[in-house]
DNA sequence: CGGGCTGTGACAAATGCGTGACATTTCTCA
DNA sequence: TGAGAAATGTCACGCATTTGTCACAGCCCG
């Protein structure tokens, strides 16, 4: 999966800088302008993923960068988040008559932003809406319900079995070392016994009967999913 | 096929031009009105196929317009999507007092206004008596009317609750965290105790009595409805 | 046969969830 | 408008489950 780019085209210097510090965290690929005029121009080369757009701003102001965004059909179907400085008529201008994808009001929360341009992104990059499901030798696993089926026979299992058994299958038939398994299942600041997985590996097995061998040990390595 | 009909009442001309364009743009024959009384008048000439209304007009309100509407039986089944700002009258406004079919808010996009008209116009040229209702174990539940039913039984829901079990409904069997869930009922601007979520899933539990365990606590992860 | 690995049982600590209680906000109706 | 009721969000407590660790047993392979 690659990055997704936002552009930021916003003219006070310390939000601009803690959002691109806050969007870099998050994993996104940031660039910005302080200049409706420059931000148009980077928006149209860069075509990011996603704009953020401030409403004030020298040079062309936001209002004007996002009609020029959405009239040119190159760029009208990248979303823009109008970040805002009053609430009131702001209300009226934003969205409808812009065409942005959403706004949020100044002050805001970051957090909030976030969640909002995610949002925005899931909603234009279109669902797969397909079920994300795998199926091995009468074993099937929904990631979405978080059920696990032998046979049409639901099993029930914890939260740290149901990732363990996901991430197998998610990765059979290739073995996976302990420390990897601890990376991926438990977390990057997991700081704790590499043995620890054998635990959860023979739990998963009590619980999977019949289907225990589904699970191999590579003797000196570590486990893999059967293929 | 021919194109459908589309009468806006809305008095914000900036705002109403761009409607019309877009609705035209998207195949629509549309028609205009600033004025609620004359917005009215126009409805029962014209006999369009949706009519999207204002909620503050001059002449009439879009409540009252709307209410004629219904009231009427030549233009009752004339589908109406209101046009509101933000607020909170928004429950009172479709369904139950009003009879609106749907509405949005402003802001809105005008991707979603007519995400929002293609629903309601597809919902109300094939079953015209169709509401949108979703059904499991005798558990039943009008999105338009806000209501739900258990084995036929009204149950009475709060605003809260019941929001939180349509959303749990409409993705059923998918599991939701906590998060999830807060940010889809509560909104993004929540920044609250995660384990609010709880407590509302308890009150909705009590409330279902026999049906409790259709809400499903899956451990370390969330909640589902049960499929 | 012996040294490293892995499986196993037991257990204490940590975690997650349901619950009751309560303060605050919002709604309702006089 | 204001009093009372309802709804909402937070919190602390207690219990059951889950989790991580360890010691030891058993096994595989050289």
């Amino acid at each position: 999966m690659t990055k997704e780019t936002v552009l930021i085209v916003e003219d006070e210097e310390d939000i601009l800088n803690l959002l691109q510090f806050n969007f870099e965290s998050a994993g996104f690929d940031v660039h910005t302008s302080g200049d409706g005029r420059d931000g148009l121009a980077l928006a149209r080369r860069l075509r990011p993923d996603i704009v953020l757009l401030d409403l004030m701003l020298p040079g062309m102001d936001g209002f004007d960068v996002c009609k020029a965004l959405k009239r040119d059909a190159e760029t009208a179907q990248i979303p823009v988040v109008m970040l805002t400085a009053r609430g009131e008529e702001v209300d009226r201008i934003v969205g409808l008559e812009l065409g942005a994808d959403d706004y949020v009001v100044k002050p805001f929360s970051f957090r909030e932003l976030l969640l909002r341009v995610r949002a925005v992104l899931r909603r234009s990059t279109g669902q797969p809406a397909e079920r994300a499901t795998m199926e091995r030798d009468g074993l099937s696993i929904d990631l979405e319900a978080h059920k696990v089926f032998i046979q049409g026979q639901e099993v029930g299992l914890t939260a740290t079995e149901f990732k363990l058994l996901s991430e197998l299958l998610r990765t059979s038939p290739r073995v996976r070392t302990r420390d990897q398994l601890l990376t991926s299942v438990w977390g990057y600041e997991f700081e704790g016994y590499a043995r620890t997985v054998d635990t959860h590996v023979r739990r998963l097995r009590q619980k999977l009967g019949d289907h225990a061998a589904l699970i191999e040990t590579v003797r000196g390595v570590g486990y893999r999913f059967k293929e």
